[in-house]
DNA sequence: GATGAATGAGTGTTCATTCAT
DNA sequence: GATGAATGAACACTCATTCAT
C-alpha cells in the first residue's frame, strides 16, 4: 500500500484544493495554477495526477455528490420505527442545526456545470435517484405499516427532494434579507404534513372516492 | 454631433449575444471575442459599449431577472377574484405550458455567480423580495375576503417559491430519469392546498388552540 | 480673432492635459483618452486638434523649454551693473527660493523622449544654446568692463549650464537623503567664485604663463 | 527533478534584451513582445521568468546602477598614495576616453520612471549614496594626511556627482552643436581645483578667519 | 515522483486613429 | 466645432498542457 497509497493521497489533496479553490472564485477562477497553489505543489504536479482539467471536476463532483448524500441519510439503520426514521429523514433535512457538508457555492458551481457537461449531469442524476429510492422506501415501508400515506411515494419523494433544494436555494440568496428563524421549522411541519396525509392532490380525489 | 446614436441598440445585441454564449458555454466560456463573435462585431465595439466584462454580467442579470420575474407574474390585473387570482399564479408557476422566458442553463451560471458577486447576488434577492410581496399581497387579499389562509404568508410565499425553485431545479437534472408527466400537476395541488389551509405547521397550531 | 481663438484655447487646453499626464503617469501613461479626461473632452476632440500623438508632445516640448528658460532669465534689462547681473543669474539658478516653472518630471520625461525623437532633440538643443548665448553676452561683457574673467566664456557658460543640471537632477533624487539645506549656497558660491575667477583650468595655464 | 536550471542564464538574456529595447524604444517601447523578440524567445517564457513587467524593470535598474557605479570606480585598491587615487576618479569621471558602461537613454529612461516607482527612485538613491561615500572617504584621508581639503567633504562629493550628472546629459543633449573637445579636461581641472583648495563657499569664509 | 522549461492559443482590455454625422 | 461609432493592432498577462530530466 505505501507506493500507491501516496498517488491516493495527492489526487485527494488535488480534489481538496480544487475544491477550495471553486469555493473561493468559482468555474472561472479555478485554474490549474491556483489549485496547485492551494495544495501547496507545482501545476506541472497537478496534471501529472490528472490527465486534465475535466477529469480533475468530474472526479470531484462525485466526490461531492457522494458527500452530499450523506448529508441527508444519517444512520437510519440504528432506528427501527419506520415512522421516527421518516421523521428523522425530515428534520435532517429541513433541521437548520446540521453543518452543510458541502459549501452551497461549490455545489451550485458543480450544478450549472452539469448543463454543459454530460458526466457531471449523470453524477447529479446518479445521486438524486439514490435519494429518491430511500425515501420512496420509507414511504413504501410506512404504508404497509400504518396505511398513512396513500399518494404515489415516487412523486411524494419529487416533491420532497424539491422542496429541499430550493430551501436550500431560496435560504443563501434571500440571507437576512428575510427572518430564516422559524421557517425550517415550517418547511419540516408541512412537508411531514404533505407525506403522512398523503399529498393534496392524491387525497381529494381519495376523499372523493 | 456624432453618429446616430446607436449606442441602446448596440448594448442589446451585446447582452443577447451574452446571453446565448452563457447558455452555451457558461460563464467560463463567456469570452469577450466569443460575445463579440455572436453579436457580429469586433471585440473592441464590445468593450466600447460596456467599460468591461463584470459591468456587462450584471446587467445581463438584471435583465434576466425583470424576465424571469415577468415568466410568473401574468397578466394578473385582469381578474377580479383573489382565489382565481392567486389559482392562476400557481397555474403558471407550476404549470408546463410555459416557455421559460429565461434559459436555465443562464439562470443557473448567474445564481452561480452570485456567490462571488456582491451586486448579483443583490439583484437576486430584490428580484424574489417582489416575487415575495406580490404572492404575500394574494394571501393576504384571500384571508380577508375568504378566510381560507390562516398561515403567517410570508411562510407561505417563501414556501411556494422555494418549491418553485426546488422544482426547476430538480426537473432540469432529472429529465427523463423519472416520469415529470402529472408531476407538476402533483405539485400544483400540494402548493394549492397548503396555501388555502393555511400551512401545516400552522393549522395544528390552530386547531390545538 | 472670435472663432481662430477657440481653437487656440482648446490647443492649449489639451496640452496642459498633456502636461499633468506627463507630470501624474510619464510617457507610458500619457494616452489620448487620459489626456482628453485630463482636458474634459472626448478623445475624437483631442485629436480634431493635433494631427496625432506626436505633434502634440513635440508642441509641449517648445512650450515647456521657452518656459524653462524663462526660469531663469528674469528680467534682466532692469539691472544696469553687469556684475550684479551676472550674480542675479546665479542666485536665481542655484536658489532654493524659485518655484520650477516646470515639473521635474515632465522635464525628465521629455529630455528622455529626446533620445528617440529628433525634433525634441533640436528643440533641447536650440533651448540651451539661447542659454548660454545669454550666460558667453554676460561674461564678456564682465570681462571687458572689469577684467575678471579670463577663461573661455563659453566653455564656463557650459560648466554653469552643467552644473545647474545636475544639481536639480541630483536633488529630486536624493530627496531627504541628504542634508539639502546649504547645499545650494554652496554650489552658488563655488559657481560665482569659478566665473569671476575665471576658470581653474585656464587660470593655470594663465598662472604659469 | 525538472530540467537542469536555467533560470539565471534566461533572465540575464532577458535584463539584456529589455535593456537593448530601453536603448532603442524607450520604456513606451519596451513591451514584453519587443523584448521576447529580441531575446528569441516567446513572450509566454519571458513571463515565465519574470513575474511582471515592473519586476523586470526594477531587476535591470539595480543591474544598471550597480554597473554605472563600477564606471566610476575603477580599481582603486592598487593606488597607494590618496591624492593620486583621488586624482584617478576624478580623471574617470571627466575624462573621454572610457567607454560608458550604462548607454545614457536606458540610464535616462530609468530615472525618468524612478519618478513614477518608488523602488527604481530608492536604487538611484542608494547608488548615488554609495558613491558618496567613496568620494567623502578619499577627501577625508586626503584631509588628514595633506591638509589640502578644507570644506565640508559631503557637500564638495555632492557638488562632483552634481557636476559629472549635469556633463553628462549636457554633453548628450548638445552632441556636436558645441566644442566638446577640451571640455572634459576644463571641467576635470576645475573639480581638481575646487577639491583640493576647500571649495569656494567654505575657502572664503576660512579666508576671513 | 517530481519539477522546471517551454509553448501557443487565449484572456480582458487599451491603443491611436479614422470616419460619418 | 464636436462626438459617437468603429476598428485592428497591440497590450500585459494567463491558460492548460507537454516534455525532458
Amino acid at each position: 500500500m505505501g507506493r500507491r497509497s501516496l498517488s491516493e493521497v495527492r489526487r485527494v489533496q488535488i480534489l481538496e484544493a480544487l475544491y477550495r479553490c471553486l469555493a473561493d472564485y468559482g468555474l472561472e477562477g479555478a485554474t490549474i495554477s491556483r489549485i496547485a497553489g492551494e495544495a501547496e505543489m507545482t501545476p506541472s504536479l497537478v496534471m501529472h495526477y490528472f490527465r486534465n482539467k475535466d477529469e480533475m471536476i468530474v472526479e470531484l463532483v462525485e466526490l461531492i455528490l457522494q458527500r452530499y448524500e450523506e448529508t441527508f441519510l444519517p444512520r437510519l439503520g440504528e432506528i427501527d420505527d419506520p415512522g421516527e426514521r421518516l421523521r428523522t429523514i425530515i428534520d435532517t433535512i429541513f433541521g437548520t442545526e446540521w453543518d452543510r457538508l458541502v459549501d452551497m457555492g461549490v455545489f451550485t458551481a458543480c450544478y450549472s456545470l452539469s448543463f454543459r457537461n454530460q458526466r457531471v449531469r449523470e453524477s447529479f442524476r446518479k445521486m438524486y435517484l439514490r435519494l429518491r429510492e430511500v425515501l420512496i422506501a420509507e414511504l413504501g415501508g410506512l404504508m404497509e405499516d400504518a396505511v398513512m400515506v396513500r399518494a404515489d411515494p415516487g412523486k411524494l419523494a419529487d416533491l420532497v427532494i424539491s422542496l429541499l433544494e430550493g430551501f436550500d436555494f431560496y435560504k443563501y440568496v434571500m440571507g437576512d434579507a428575510i427572518e430564516l428563524e422559524g421557517l425550517g421549522a415550517f418547511f419540516k411541519e408541512n412537508a411531514w404534513e404533505i407525506l403522512t396525509a398523503g399529498g393534496r392532490g392524491q387525497r381529494s380525489e381519495a376523499g372523493t372516492a
